[in-house]
RNA sequence: GCCGGAGUGGCGGAAUUGGCAGACGCACCAGACUCAAAAUCUGGCGAGGCUCACCCCUCGUGCCGGUUCGAGUCCGGCCUCCGGCACCA
């Protein structure tokens, strides 16, 4: 017999096996051939220096498959890296006064020592840090291939500027009209030499190829396809009256053409300001459009609701009919979409209609539906469906549909006009102002203009010693040493590219740089990238939905064309994992914030672990709750009690036992409970397999649960010399503590080593289960008379249904209800149920 | 407005292909152990009715309707909540 059995002491068997799995080098990971490869990733966070569980639970889902996989015989890389540069680092180091790189280097050693506390998998010796010149070189050099490409280029731009973090800020950086980080409203205002990518060349593939992410979630692609926003239309051209030049519109509706009552202008749009310039709008008008610009930067939701604008005093000829159509600048039209000038159709537009009726513009109506008349003096709601052509010269009649190609071709053949694909995905603007970022690897030199840093040259480095207050332009561009430099072309005196680029080109390609973390003289080697890429599994949060995972298809795919690697989706499975919230808010913003230390202090980090997982499916959001936290913990303990105190009656040869015959205990000579117990022992490695396989790792949870519940009091029941009985109960065990091990695994193999078990269950094969024993032997059908459930039976699984139709027919249960009446039909499913229809 | 997702006990949530609604956990109640409490263990726990311990009956998965022997699950129409996009022409 063992020792008087020792408590669960999580404080001193956690340490003790991180301690082990770090000293065997466990979770290394390198190419081979044996097995086949699986890449497990995780979306690297920025260093905050201070993990919450909301955060945890993504890691611990992670750390669950791969460990799993890893049981399954896959060759399972699971690495960790640092999404170092970027405002967050950069303002939290402003806050605490001292440098973005000691913040991000403490916060790092912080952070990785809470992953190390948290038993996860990873291998650190693929770490890397988005900050470190030996990875941003190699952003650099990402970048130097897109400007070859001529896929990077500079522009002046109307931006979004934040005057509280004096930068600029993406369209992806809003928060509705405001800055996402300090919520200040932002202005518009004109840029020059911002660098974009030029990601709309992309947009019609990264559409496309979204049919081929089988395995991401509807949601996320819906929100990409969104976020592209491609529409397919006609752009065609009007003539000015007067002039010699033309008005160039694109529209959806090219079946409306004949309804135009009037022209709208962005109120930005060039022609604008030529039309007006020396007329008695001139002065009105500019005013009008200074008001407009106002509002746009400090109150585009007002602005949306009412719709404003100024006759221009100007016309334009109607390319069918030659109507003279006056033109209005309106606070409505978007510069930045199509032409910046739209052909107002107020019958069959809802925006047009509020307009034309707020300033008494003609409504003609040019398409009705089948069975009502539109009254055009009275509608109040555009008629934006199909129907039949009215008012439409000889198109009379035609059905709307069908007139948008007539009129459509027409307008192509007297080259008026053309069809067009518009997106409402812009090109990528990826300068800022900021100093805590990649340096953009261009010089600007007054004879030869933006000359590219050779690659032998990279990385250009951030200087570490810079004033990196914000005032609006780079903080780079206050230091001499780093701003003055020669031109690589001509070998004159010139200046360097002050500003830095976002954290999202950062992180476009980190993924690839884990195959091959300590290559020196390529960003990575193409061996190792075919091997591991691309992810197998992908997961995060959904708030990267569009940005991140956006990027990061564009830039594989222009690495793609450039031959640098040879796949065009980099992630091949994504799941997004829900957020925690805690009283009701998210964990991450105001409100209570649970750190794992609290947890692991309290519980132990299995039991955090455990819980994380429980607390609902993966995929949803899920509310925190202490008490919740101690029912795992209960569990934990039970399994501890379980395996510990039954020690004595563990039979290490089980499987000998149980097949080799010894004993009379062959699978067909068990019986009654350990005949059950057997099955349900199998039944649970099938569930929790199959969970596992589809992300219901809250289930996997409650199924483990069940198989102690059902071992403990089992092995209360078996005694010393019950072989059998020993045999089983250990079979229990022994798969419990294998399918325990992912979620909760250093008390698992704490009990693994306790019960002689060697090394750690992580290098352990995942457990099979015999479907002959999982498979149940009798089953119950359900017994219904007009289909409400009147009893049950209990019988052999293989009895054949005729019989049990009989058997059920005389159950007093339903000879009470049958009595009587007539049985007009019987349904019987095999294995499930008898339904008696009577009347 | 458009698109996507979700509505199940007091709570979080279970429920292959339509087939025993409420697994597992929390909370709660009762009992055991204890001088007592905590911990632990055992049992109970959707609502209503009745010939109220037991049995039995009716109702019950946001609402209304449909298909079906049978609907949480499928179809149609609504309501509510969450998320994304939004003068995108």
């Amino acid at each position: 017999m063992p020792d008087k059995p020792d408590k669960y002491d999580f404080h001193a068997i956690e340490p003790k096996w991180q301690r082990i799995w770090a000293e065997r080098g466990l979770f290394r990971t390198t190419m081979r051939a044996d097995k086949p490869k699986f890449y497990y990733l995780d979306m690297f966070p920025y260093p905050s220096g201070d993990l919450h569980m909301g955060h945890v639970r993504n890691y611990i889902i992670g750390d669950v498959i791969a460990r799993h996989l890893h049981m399954r015989g896959f060759n399972v890389m699971h690495p960790m890296g640092w999404d170092a540069f970027g405002l967050p680092a950069e303002n939290a180091a402003i806050e605490r006064g001292i440098h973005p790189a000691d913040w991000t280097r403490s916060s790092v050693a912080k952070m990785k020592q809470q992953f190390d506390a948290l038993g996860i998998t990873y291998d650190w010796s693929r770490e890397i840090n988005a900050a470190a010149p030996d990875y941003y070189k190699w952003t650099q050099w990402l970048f130097l291939q897109l400007y070859k490409a001529g896929l990077a280029y500079r522009g002046e731009a109307s931006v979004n500027w934040c005057s509280s973090c004096n930068t600029v800020l993406a369209r992806e950086e809003l928060e509705g009209a405001a800055c996402e980080r300090c919520h200040t409203p932002v202005e518009i205002r004109r840029a020059p030499g911002q660098w974009f990518f030029a990601i709309t060349k992309y947009a019609e593939r990264l559409l496309a190829d979204l049919a081929l992410l089988d395995k991401w979630p509807e949601r996320v692609r819906v929100m990409q396809e969104n976020w592209i926003g491609r529409s397919e239309g006609v752009s065609f051209r009007l003539r000015l009256e007067g002039r010699e030049d033309y008005l160039e519109v694109f529209t959806t509706r090219i079946d409306t053409i004949y309804g135009i009552t009037f022209m709208a202008l962005a109120a930005e749009h060039p022609l604008v300001e030529e039309l007006i310039a020396g007329t008695e709008y001139e002065q009105p008008v500019r005013e009008f459009v200074r008001q407009v610009a106002l509002e746009a930067a400090t109150d585009r939701e007002a602005a949306a609701t009412e719709k404003k604008g100024m006759f221009l005093g100007a016309y334009c000829l109607h390319p069918l009919t030659g109507e003279r159509i006056p033109i209005w600048v309106t606070n409505y039209v978007l510069l930045e979409y199509g032409t910046g000038a739209v052909m107002a159709v107020p019958a069959h537009d809802q925006r047009d209609l509020e307009f034309a009726r707020e300033y008494e513009l003609p409504v003609k109506v040019v398409i009705t539906p089948p069975d009502q008349s539109l009254d055009p003096d009275t509608m109040t709601q555009a008629y934006l469906d199909p129907g039949l052509m009215v008012n439409s010269g000889e198109y009379d009649g035609l059905g709307s549909e069908e007139f948008k190609q007539v009129i459509a071709d027409r307008l192509e053949a007297e080259g008026i006009g053309r069809r067009e694909v518009n997106y409402r995905l812009h090109d990528w603007l990826i300068s800022r102002q900021r100093y805590w970022g990649c340096p953009i690897p261009i010089v600007i030199c007054e004879r030869c203009g933006d000359v590219p840093v050779p690659e032998d040259q990279l990385p250009v480095l951030l200087p570490e010693k810079a004033d990196y207050t914000p005032t609006g332009e780079s903080p780079l561009a206050r230091v001499p040493e780093f701003v003055n430099t020669t031109c690589p072309a001509c070998g004159s005196p010139a200046r360097r590219e002050t500003d830095t680029m976002t954290t999202f080109v950062d992180s476009s390609w980190y993924y690839l740089r884990y195959a091959s973390p300590d290559a020196v003289d390529v960003p990575f080697r193409r061996e190792e990238v075919a091997y591991w890429l691309p992810v197998d599994k992908y997961v995060g949060g959904v708030e990267h939905a569009v940005r991140h995972l956006l990027y990061s298809r564009f830039i594989t795919k222009v690495l793609y064309d450039l031959g640098h690697i040879s796949f065009q989706e980099p992630f091949t499975e994504l799941f997004t994992q829900g957020m925690i919230y805690i009283d009701g808010h998210k964990m991450s913003k105001r409100g209570r914030v649970v750190r794992p230390e609290e947890i692991s202090d309290k519980y132990g980090t299995d039991t955090g672990r455990t819980f994380i997982l429980f607390v609902g499916p993966p995929d949803q959001d899920a509310e925190w709750s202490d008490r919740g936290v101690e029912g795992c913990h209960r569990f934990l303990q039970r399994v501890w009690r379980l395996v510990e105190e039954n020690r004595g009656l563990y039979l290490a040869e089980w499987r000998e036992v149980l097949h080799g015959g010894t004993a009379g205990a062959t699978p067909a000579a068990l019986e009654g409970t350990h005949r059950a117990i057997r099955r349900k022992t199998h039944q649970t490695i099938q569930t929790v397999t199959d969970d596992i396989a589809n992300m219901r790792l809250n289930t996997m949870i409650s199924a483990m649960m069940e198989l102690t519940n059902e071992l403990l009091p089992f092995a209360g029941e078996v005694g010393a010399e019950d072989t059998a009985g020993r045999a089983v109960l250990s079979e229990g065990i022994w798969a419990l503590l294998h399918l325990l091990s992912p979620t909760a695994p250093h008390i698992c193999d704490e009990l693994w080593s306790r019960l002689g078990g060697e090394g750690s269950l992580y290098e352990q094969p995942w457990p099979e289960h015999d479907p002959a024993i999982a498979a149940a032997e009798t089953i119950t059908i359900v017994v219904q008379v007009n289909s409400k459930v009147r009893d049950r039976l209990e019988v052999p699984a293989d009895m054949p249904m005729e019989q049990v139709q009989e058997l059920a027919l005389a159950l007093p249960g339903v000879q009470k209800h049958v009595e009587g009446k007539q049985v007009r039909k019987v349904v019987a499913v095999p294995g499930k149920l008898v339904n008696l229809v009577v009347g």
